[in-house]
DNA sequence: GGGGAATCGTTAGCGGTGCGAACGACTTGT
DNA sequence: ACAAGTCGTTCGCACCGCTAACGATTCCCC
């Protein structure tokens, strides 16, 4: 029975969300990258090249948090950073090819599990699914 | 537009619950207790009292990890711990009178983030989530 | 132009959360 | 009775986020 008011909706929604995103997280430990490397590539990858800054607000995370993602993606050479054109404060972080390349590589691999995971389930479910995804991005993005 | 495949769902679904778990940790930083802390109590509540492993297998955590949630909670007077009336290797651990108070008390407040944006959500947007909540527990549960 | 405020990215340090390996206490099975 | 297995714990590690503080640079306004 699903949940009817809107705190126990809350509730059983904020458990599932937590449990799974731990799940997930644990799901995918033998690969390179971790979520939020990946996370933020993709983000440079869709977004198009961005300062620090910038790339922090997107991902919701503070500026040192995204200096250090930057950081050890840099080391990997997955992403590039140039100096601002015109302020010398700024810098523009963008994806190397090498980033791309492994972007391309990981997205068949990375949802392997979650990707199975919903084959098992019914079309119904599915579809709710499918609604679900772009409500919770709006959720996340609030 | 949802997305069309699984992989593709899968993707989006992924970063969502991501970003939103991660939003939702960091939007309840003044309570007392965290997430990790309030899901074990809750699940000790829903099932009764639990070994440690079992409450670990539960949440999805390794034993260690469970020993520490579970040694925060019976600091906090929150939990109690008693020994297995057979096996003397064994411990059971179950939800204190205050425990219980402070999940009652806790969950009217604790989903206020969340609950507020469901509630500047319409109501197609809701109950999609309504349906998703089950699925993503099973999910997270498979 | 010059000087203070604002902005940018970074560094340093902290807390929370998870893991695996190793260990002692206890139980079980032979 | 003794070896093997189970349970909970301790230890050390890694990841991920935060705040506070700092130097470099730019902007604004006189």
């Amino acid at each position: 029975m699903p949940p009817a008011t809107d705190t126990a909706l809350a509730s059983t929604l904020r458990l599932a969300v937590m449990r799974l995103a731990r799940r997930m997280r644990s799901e995918r430990a033998d690969t390179a990258l971790t979520l939020t490397q990946i996370a933020a590539l993709a983000m440079l990858e869709r977004h198009g090249p961005l300062t620090p800054r910038e790339l922090a607000a997107a991902e919701r995370v503070t500026p040192p948090s995204m200096t250090r993602i930057a950081a050890s993606l840099e080391a990997a050479g997955l992403a590039t950073r140039t100096d601002h054109p015109s302020d010398g404060r700024q810098v523009l972080l963008a994806v190397s090819d090498e980033g791309v390349a492994l972007l391309r590589e990981d997205r068949r691999r990375r949802d392997a599990w979650l990707a199975q995971r919903l084959r098992e389930l019914d079309q119904a479910d599915r579809d709710v699914l499918r609604q679900a995804a772009q409500v919770l991005d709006r959720l996340a993005a609030a």
